[in-house]
Parts: structure tokens; sequence; C-alpha cells
DNA sequence: CTGAAAGCGCTTACAG
DNA sequence: CTGAAAGCGCTTACAG
């Protein structure tokens, strides 16, 4: 809330360094009287020189106002201090949790995110890949279209960490699917449904195998009916248009891929004068922001976005050599949250709910 | 789908290089017999040599499989081709639908998004940007929580541009407010509101007090009554709590800060048994995403978050000399969206809904 | 513990 | 149109 015009402000403090050019570690070295290596030495790996000769030059470093170049920096060490975050299509809700994560993770180690889209094309992925590579320490591939050899390949490259896919011999981070999906089935089943459907996810998403499968082999445990139905995209849209085929396999319950699609699956009973939870019950995946906006508002099984973020940037620092190896005992397991768009199918004889 | 060891497959083209080692606009020289000076001008300022050289140069470069090393290429230069994105808190969803317009406009120049947040503290982010810049050839402000000076100040450091946010002397991408009031106010008072809140954001932001300013004057126009309501914060909770400060007013009508806001006073509404938009009509501001899951869905003022960001990054790379300056005419007007969450209140003669 | 020198991979006046 | 040289701001063996 000062005036305005405090031009007289600026920091004339160099005094011998032409105006507007940064001060470097030569101006650094001047003021200090010692060697320009001796700078470097002090303010890149402090402590391993005379604590007094360090004290002075970080005295000198302050007084300039003195930052690395992080350009020239990177030069000679080949490392930008950077990661660099790739992801199919930025429009996808998901992304957004996983990228805090990450932000915050890598903002832990002094390291900082650029961001890339590839449109949803795998060939521009593979190209963007390569354009955002030579600045970056490493990569993560968030929600990738390349296939496993190309993955593999760039892998070979770049040190790279994958989310949400298993590939193999590259590190990737996933979700342990199986609490989240054991307990909505003991929900679902606890409360009266015997009969269930999957709404799958793309044909050849690795992540939507991973989840029926295991959907698939929990439901059996508990003598549940339980039939994959297909659909035509993991959208709000995909979820609106399989409401026939969800109605037409005649459950009681639904889980669908992802929470967009539960959500559109929800708009679509309700617009077609069915009851939620009382005619058809729906439980999501992945629990995105807003997914609690509906009324009623979705179930859905939580996968800790946040915490896979987070440790895909830490896997990658370890690789670096940057960061110890993360400890993450059973921290990826997903969750099961009950809300309002689960419960007794209309007429179970138990009413109860989880 | 080929077999996985495929190791032979490496790039051994070089030859000459050490397994590793990228190949450099020297390899590049050597192998097309020309000085690396030739190499360097035919790879950054095609069309200043000699056909001939320019492609021959530009074959060995595919040859070598080469990609320019982008450190190397800023120390020189001072050039990064790399934009910061600063968000005071990335948990803001009106952030996602910004970096959005934003990521496409930087890659569509060749540009790449550099994001950190701030941890929605001032002083951090004072930090922040201080720590960004050294490496980014300009800075965009998303959500700042700066004073107007702090800003002032950063922008006469780096070429800066702020969006959402009006301050003397620093480059700006703002929303016109008032398509979207003007409709937004049209559509309450036809179909029979007399009386509306706002209900405000947070005391010192530049945004809310614009948008107050203007719904205050717009309904003034139209003979509307109109009352300011303060509110917590400008989340999903701000809104739940401002309830008994909305019903206390007497209002119809209510027109949110934001989206977050607009939902969570659905949702108070609702838990308390009133209909909406029977008994409380509510206006959103901005349309972020998930604001259309709400039953009935959140009626709002779209606020061209998309267009903000793309604007901001061309109007940064305006200033850096790298593109024209757009030309952004009316393209920023915010458009009221009506949905379900506003129409006649109870009682009212006029039934009509927009 | 610290200095002097070479080098990281480019770009860009300066000559010719 | 192209070569030869210097320089961008650091880091890091190599000496001492």
């Amino acid at each position: 809330m000062t005036d305005s015009t405090g031009d007289d402000e600026s920091p004339a403090v160099g005094g011998t360094r032409p105006r507007g050019a940064r001060p470097t570690i030569y101006d650094i070295a001047q003021l200090a009287g010692v060697n320009p290596s001796t700078v470097s030495r002090a303010l890149s790996k402090p402590g391993r020189l005379n604590p007094k000769t360090e004290q002075l030059i970080r005295e000198a470093a302050k007084a300039l106002n003195y930052r690395v170049n992080p350009m020239a920096r990177a030069l000679p060490t080949g490392r930008t201090h950077t990661l660099g975050l790739i992801v199919a299509d930025i429009t996808n809700p998901m992304f957004f949790d996983v990228v805090r994560g990450a932000e915050r993770a890598a903002a832990a180690d002094g390291y900082t995110l650029v961001l890339a889209e590839s449109q949803e094309s795998g060939a521009l992925e593979a190209e963007t890949a390569d354009r955002v590579a030579p600045s970056v320490d490493g990569l993560i591939l968030v929600t990738t279209r390349l296939t496993d050899d190309e993955i593999r390949a760039l892998a070979e490259q770049h040190p790279l960490v994958v989310i949400n896919r298993l590939v193999d011999d590259v590190p990737s981070v996933i979700p342990e699917v199986a609490p989240g999906i054991d307990a909505a089935l003991d929900h679902l089943a606890a409360v009266g449904h015997t009969s269930v459907a999957f709404l799958a996810g793309p044909e050849r998403s690795w992540m939507s195998r991973a989840r029926w499968d295991e959907i698939m082999a929990r439901a059996v445990d508990r003598s549940l009916n339980i039939v994959e139905i297909a659909s035509s995209s993991p959208t709000l849209d995909g979820g609106i248009e399989a409401f026939n085929r969800v109605r037409a396999a005649g459950v009681t319950a639904v889980v669908a891929y992802n929470d967009l699609m539960g959500i559109g699956l929800l708009r679509a009973s309700q617009q077609a004068g069915l009851s939620v939870p009382g005619d058809l019950s729906i439980v999501g995946f992945d629990d995105i922001f807003g997914s609690d906006f509906t009324s009623p508002p979705l179930s859905t099984i939580r996968t800790p976005l946040n915490r896979l973020g987070e440790l895909a940037v830490q896997r990658l620092l370890a690789q670096l050599g940057t960061a110890a190896a993360p400890d993450d005992v059973g921290a990826l397991a997903t969750e099961f949250i009950p809300r309002g768009s689960s419960g007794a199918p209309r007429g179970a004889g138990n009413a109860a709910r989880a």
C-alpha cells in the first residue's frame, strides 16, 4: 500500500554491474576476494569449505541478491532440477489430483514440474516426450496412450515412471484396487444386491482390465452375479449412453470404471424416472473432484490420486539419485466411500446402509 | 507388441560417438563437412543459408537423430522457451481450465509450461516467483495473493501477465463480467424475482469487488433490491456456512461469487428442506468442471477460463517479441448459462423459464 | 582448503 | 554465404 511510484527503491546494491544484468559468481568472487570456483563450491556444496570462507561468500551473495542461473548450472551437470509430466488429455479430471501430489512432492525436493499435453494421440505423445525430455531430468507418464513397447523404448532413453499402468521393466506406480473393491462389494452384498454389473472403460485400458479382473474374482467369492458391460467412452456421455445396456442386463447395482461414467449413468437413470439407489445403485471409481456434487452424492471407490503423483515423483527422484527410495507400504490402497448413490435395492429384505 | 528384448534396436547410427552421449552440433558439422557455427545457423535460423548447405546439414542432423540441447541454447540467448505459471492454490478448480488454455497456447508457439504452487501464502508466492523466474522467459500469475505493489515490483523484474486482476502498469487478462451478469439479472427479473443477494468472495478479492460493483449497478437499473452478503471463504464450506445469512436476508435469489459457494449453498438449502429454485434460486460464477453435476444443475455465469489462460500466454509471448499481439475483440465476455437451479420463485405470477 | 584452467553445447558478432 | 573465435555462467578434475 505504499506509493506506487517507488522506482528509486530498485536494487542498486551491486554498484559495479551494468543495470539490469544479474550478478554472477564472478561478482561474488570479486566482492568476497576469492576465486569464482570457490564461490561455486560454497554455493553448490555447502559444508565442504572453510566455514569462514563459506560464510564470507554467503554474505557477498546475499548482498548482491544473487540467484544461481539454472541453465548455466544445467549445462555442465546435465541436471535441470525439472521433471516432465506428460498427460494424454489435460481434460481428464483424474489428472488434476495427480498433478497436485506431484507438484508438492517435487517442490519438497527443490524440483519443479514441466507440464505437457499430448492431445490424446499416441504419435504426438512420443513426439511430446522427445521434445520435453532434453530439458528435464525425468519423465512421468500420467494417462499414456503409448504401447508397452513404446514406453519401454522411452524408458531406455530417459528416467521415467508410469502412473496407473504396469509395464514390464518400467518403474510404475499403481493403486491397489482390491481393498476398495472388496469393501464396495461387501457393502452391495450386505444391503441385498445379488446381481451386479461393471461398466467398463476403454477396451484396451490396462486399468479397466485390472479393475474388472478384481471385481469379477471378488464377486465370485461372494456368490454375486457379475457381468461386464462395454461402453463407448470413459466420460459422462459414455455413462449416459450405457444406460440402456445397463437396464437390459437386469442388475440392481453397477460399479462404473470411473466417476464420470458413474455420474453420467446416474443422470440417465434419473432422467428415465428411476430412483437411485432404490432402482439402481451406482458406485463410481476414483473420487474425483465434484463426484460428491450430485444428488444423491456418488458412492465411489477412491483412488489415492495425490499419493500416486507424489510417489511417482519420489520414485523418479530416487532413480535420479536425488532422494532416497520412498517407503510406501500399503499406502496406495483404494478405499470405498459410501455415499447416497448406493443402498438397498427396492424390496430387499435387508435395508441396512453401510 | 514385439519381443520385449529388442535391445539391438538401439540407435547406433552415429557410430563415432560414445554410447549414451547425445549428438551435438559438432557431430553434425563433422558429418556434413561444415563448421559448427554453420550448423547452428542452419538449425536456429532456417532460410539464411545456402539452401544446399542447409539441406545437407538437416540431413546430417536427422541421420544422427539430433535434438538441440535447450540449456545450451538458453545460456547464450537467455531464452528458455518456457513460461512459469504460478498459482496460489493448486486446489482451486478454476485454475484447471486456465491451465488447459495456457498449455495449448504455449505449445502452439513451441513453449512449454512450468507449474509452481505458492501454497496460498503471499510471502511464499514472492519467493516462488523468484525461484521460478530465472529459468523461464516470463511469468503468469493465476490466483495471486500478492499486493499490487508486490506485483508491480515483480513485473519490473520479469515479463509478467496477471490473470483475473487489474493492477496499474501491469499487463493483465480479465473477463468482462457485464454480459453474463446482465443476462443473469434479466433472467431473474423476468421470472419474478425482486430481491437478490450477492454472496461475496474474500473481502480483499479484486474480482469479488468487480463482480459486486457490476451486479449492484445492473440490479439498480432493473429496480431489483440487491444486497451483498459476506462469507467466510470462497469454498463449498463457505457457501454452506452462509446459508443462514442468506435466509435471514429474505431474498429469493442469490448470485454466488463462484460455483463452489453456489454448490455449497445449494446443498445447505436442500438440507434445510428448501426447494431450489422454488424457495431459492441460485446462480454460480465461472462454470467450473462439475458445476452441472448437481441436482438441479447449477445455473452459472460462465467465465471463459480457457481463453483467459490462452490470452495470458499470447500476451506474454507478444511481450517477449515471440508472437504478434493477440487480437481479442470481445472474446472474454462472460455468459449466463441457465440451468435448473434458477427459476421462478414460488407463487410468482410469472412462471416463465429462461 | 582453494586457485587456475578446461569444458558443458550452443550463439553471434567479426572477418573474409 | 561460411569460418574461426569468444563468450554465456556455471562445475569439476587437477594441482598445490
